[in-house]
DNA sequence: GTTATTATTTAACAAATGTTCAATAAGTAC
DNA sequence: GTACTTATTGAACATTTGTTAAATAATAAC
């Protein structure tokens, strides 16, 4: 799944990207360019240099520049291909799916989302950007509070028989959040603290470990907010 | 508790830090230095320069050399103050304390842990670390794994009445890791993603945030490891 | 095979950046 | 005040790095 070749891999593996004839379609070459700019920022951060990212692809760095202006908009598209492209509205038609269970919702939404968000790739540029301008990150974010959280908070509502028309209150949302940091903090031991993290047997597969989650997360929550329902 | 002079402010504030004085002693000097240091790596990355490191401090970036033969120097010094030097060995006194309560360790513990760790600058710092060379991350992680980690997961037990000499299961580990994750993502949300990730009205402190978090996670911890019991 | 197109490279520039070293000047001791 | 120490600066260097423009060569059209 990753796209970085270690080696120089030149020999037979004439399938696609690295090894680069002399001259390509403008089209797979392109598409070349930007498989190889993701994985090289997502490993780097964006402040990696433009001949090193060309080496493993076997051109020149100005070569770049015959396909994308400047560093900038190279970097744009792998903002666009990464994050924005990677999002995906059928979450929010599961999450409003009433024929299923809230646990299963929560479950089915997680194990997607941490297979598609959770990569190498989404993780490392997600923080290089919340480190720097922010641009990236600050977008993701606002899909996340604005089309995700709700229905989540809307959910487990329902699960817990807590019935309101009031907007989430602080408390629901920072119960949420601890789960959802809990689960991207799986991403962050991954592909950011990378081996330093891991346990000797590593034999949970995220699923499993989703699931507990989700499982503890809805406890907790008709805990608090039967609380709730005494209490306010 | 910011250390970044945004205007030139020559004037007066001759207390500490900033103005300097022509001619300061060596102590005073490289104690400014390495302030700023912490604060500018952690703001801009160790890839930031050391021009614009030293133009807030009203010297040159060659001045540097004179206290720090290198820029890794430098970088190790801002290492050993913000990470190394700020951890605390009360912690595993505290854990090991027989005269409190689990839930009171653990709240008190975390309290504590996120005004020492989720800092502007100790969280970014990690990250910067943890992006790059992992030199920092490692260091920082083992000594979680070795000294804290395993405290907890005893104390939890102890509260479960789950008493074993086993050492702790995978899903006792991750239990406390989304506990934990959950707790670090507070850092995150607020000195990576920054405000973009705020809700409307910060009414709960942190030690709300924990104090929920604990009762939570200690709640699942008992579901889960009386399941055990029965099952293993 | 000749020609036109364009993917790709070569050469080069200007600004940025870590580092060195000799010159300067602010303190201190006498 | 004079001499000495050393904190501090100024000038300069060698790399690095994003970017440009002209030269080259592979492909396609005829």
């Amino acid at each position: 799944m990753q796209t970085q070749p270690t080696e120089e891999t030149f020999l037979l593996q004439s399938q696609e990207d690295h090894p680069s004839p002399r001259r390509m379609s403008p089209e797979k070459r392109e598409r070349q360019i930007v498989n190889q700019a993701i994985a090289f920022f997502a490993k780097h951060g964006f402040e990696g240099q433009l001949r090193t990212l060309t080496e493993d692809l076997g051109i020149t760095h100005t070569l770049l520049y015959h396909y994308f202006p400047t560093k900038a908009d190279l970097i744009e598209r792998v903002y666009q291909e990464v994050v924005v492209d990677r999002w995906k509205p059928e979450w929010q038609i599961l999450l409003s799916d009433v024929g299923k269970s809230t646990e299963a919702k929560f479950v089915e939404f997680y194990i997607d989302y941490a297979k598609t968000i959770l990569t190498h790739d989404f993780v490392r540029i997600l923080i290089f950007s919340g480190l720097s301008d922010k641009i990236f990150s600050d977008r993701f974010f606002k899909l996340l509070q604005t089309n995700i959280l709700p229905l989540l908070i809307l959910e487990t509502r329902k699960y817990c028989n807590f019935l309101s028309d009031q907007a989430s209150s602080e408390k629901e949302m920072e119960l949420l959040l601890g789960l959802h940091g809990g689960i991207f903090y799986l991403g962050i031991r991954r592909w950011i603290y990378g081996a330093s993290f891991q346990s000797d047997t590593n034999q949970m597969s995220d699923e499993d470990i989703i699931k507990d989650r989700v499982a503890s997360y809805l406890l907790s929550a008709q805990h608090l907010l039967q609380e709730k329902k005494y209490h306010e």
